[in-house]
DNA sequence: ATGAAAGCGCTAACAT
DNA sequence: ATGTTAGCGCTTTCAT
């Protein structure tokens, strides 16, 4: 006897009880222009009566969409990915769409299996940052393959074409040196990540510019790749602070790597900003909690994450496919702060 | 002539090019009992051939399940909630099943709508931690009666009788109020969150509890409630440090909160632990960066989510729906730290 | 062990 | 403007 009320109301028991056809009730629903207004009265009320609940899987399986957008990213438990995955959450909700959030932990093993769920959920849209493990890109192709739209952002590969938001990385490092020069500090060495990573070498390349254009002359050891954490910048930044020719200034690719050159200075007895100036990346919210505060670089991850949502509404959906691909550029910001604000005397 | 190659591959296509029925190429794939290893081997083969890819999508509309699990919170860019998804987003992972995180932003519309959106999209359970803005519960008591599983964790909703996975707030209060006396402090005040909301309370109560123990007489503007941010903190600190009866010690209910403090003691010329001791509440990354170190209530979210996922897939999953409901209690952890080390003379 | 057929809930041709 | 019908891709009886 309740077996029939404790179903999931369908557009069949609004059909029913008001004796039409389910096809009208659902041209009713979705408003279509061809059904009358009378009609729409009636199955709205009659929804809301039964508390009908429109199944997006069933219309999904149909129409081919679902209305959905896969997210892949190594950690949500980030500033700048759970910032930049704020914003596209935003954007998705604004189209009524939702996000399936994926994350890596820095696997390759992963990475490919996240891109196998998306699919294998009918997504509409991948978005990826890869891990810093992955080498390959057959997991890209395959998406692209399928004719899904692919979208990379802040972590890209450059070998794989389609749509991209990256940050002016290059510019941001190259015009992070240059403060530091302004402000009087010689000797710049550079803590960087990954290089197998396109965004890390793109930081590294606005240092190298600015070392160049500047007639610096810096030591082998004053580049310095694969930085990760707090605990790298320190044991980097000891030993460069010990070395022969210490360096007066450092830029990081992370907050958490500065926080460590930091601590490494104090450590030495030196003081910053007046004997030693650092720079960072990210502006990660203890960035200005600290003292000294910590000059950063501002990503502006939740703009990435509403540019990178909007290519999909703006030039995907909907859209046949086309062979041109979209790059964004996020514009970094430098936020200044005591880290680097030397004494001139 | 490409029509037919361009489509995604279907169980059809494995049956058609093995010229066995789709039927057999379904239980092949799902390793069912009733075909033979020989099938199995074929269409195997042939779907990696194909590049076919399940489409859970449909299997999901036949089953009746989508092995999707729907997740709402206030903000995913906060420590607390994006370590807590994390947690869960593991859990879900190993059971092959998939997260969809939607955020209020701390709005009670908005919460419902994500509710809507969840049951819309087939979730097989609703994890929901509440906007403080929210007041009413229908829209949990309309899961309720979707007979979908429905986890409330953190900021529950005490009227909602439904599985509940919250920290020992009461307990980890009462202590941190306990380690500020054995430390040496004599007055304390509280800087607590929203009245309206279960967890806050109970912060207070311990607190509370752990005053009326110890016979401690406080004025009435030591407790204060509806704290949100460094702001509040700072300002009323300010307030109760130029009052007739300046507080030693702040116990605050979040991190940010007891920086402020923080900032208003120093303004105020005082020191750090030794004037005035501060505990704040959610172990953010910063706590340990900033100088004096900040001790804190660690609420251990990354485990929180996971013991939030573990209801459903031990408890929840494939069960019968019972009448009985779960309450999973994490405990804190109060780490020790530098703004409570007074040194006792 | 294999296959035929029905159906999950919805939408979109296509009649009428 | 309304209804009939087929079908999205899969699983699951039920026959064979």
């Amino acid at each position: 006897m309740t077996s029939k009320k404790d179903r999931r109301p369908t557009i069949y028991d609004i059909a029913q009880a008001l004796n039409i056809a389910p096809s009208s009730v659902s041209k009713a629903l979705n408003d279509s222009s061809s059904v009358s207004d009378k009609v729409k009265v009636l199955v709205r009320n009659k929804a809301q009566e039964l508390n009908y609940r429109h199944n997006s899987q069933a219309a999904s399986l149909r129409k081919g969409t679902s209305r959905t957008i896969g997210v892949i990213v190594p950690k949500i438990n980030s500033a700048f990915f759970s910032n930049a995955i704020s914003g596209m959450e935003e954007v998705c909700f604004n189209h009524s769409h939702q996000l399936i959030i994926c994350q890596t932990e820095e696997s390759y093993a992963k990475e490919k299996q996240a891109v196998d769920t998306l699919i294998t959920n009918n997504v509409d849209c991948i978005i990826i940052s890869q891990s810093i493990e992955t080498k390959g890109d057959s997991h890209l192709r395959e998406v692209i393959k399928r004719h899904t739209p692919l979208i990379q952002f802040d972590r890209v590969n450059q070998s794989v074409s389609c749509h991209q938001v990256v940050n002016d990385n290059k510019t941001a490092a190259y015009h992070a040196v240059k403060e530091l020069l302004n402000q009087g500090y010689k000797s710049i060495a550079f803590l960087g990540g990954s290089l197998n990573m396109h965004v890390y070498n793109e930081r590294r390349e606005g240092y190298l510019q600015a070392v160049k254009e500047n007639g610096m002359m810096i030591p082998y050891d004053y580049v310095v790749a694969d930085m990760h954490n707090e605990q790298n910048g320190y044991e980097v930044a000891t030993t460069l602070l010990n070395s022969s020719l210490p360096p007066d200034a450092f830029l990081t690719s992370s907050d958490y790597i500065a926080f460590g050159v930091m601590k490494a200075v104090f450590a030495k007895g030196l003081s910053i900003p007046d004997d030693v100036g650092v720079i960072g990346f990210a502006n990660e919210p203890f960035s200005s909690m600290i003292v000294p505060s910590l000059t950063t670089v501002d990503q502006n991850s939740r703009a990435m994450g509403i540019e990178t949502a909007n290519i999909y509404f703006t030039n995907l959906m909907d859209k046949q496919q086309s062979s041109i691909s979209i790059t964004k550029t996020v514009p970094c910001t430098i936020i200044y702060r005591d880290s680097t604000r030397k004494r001139i005397d």
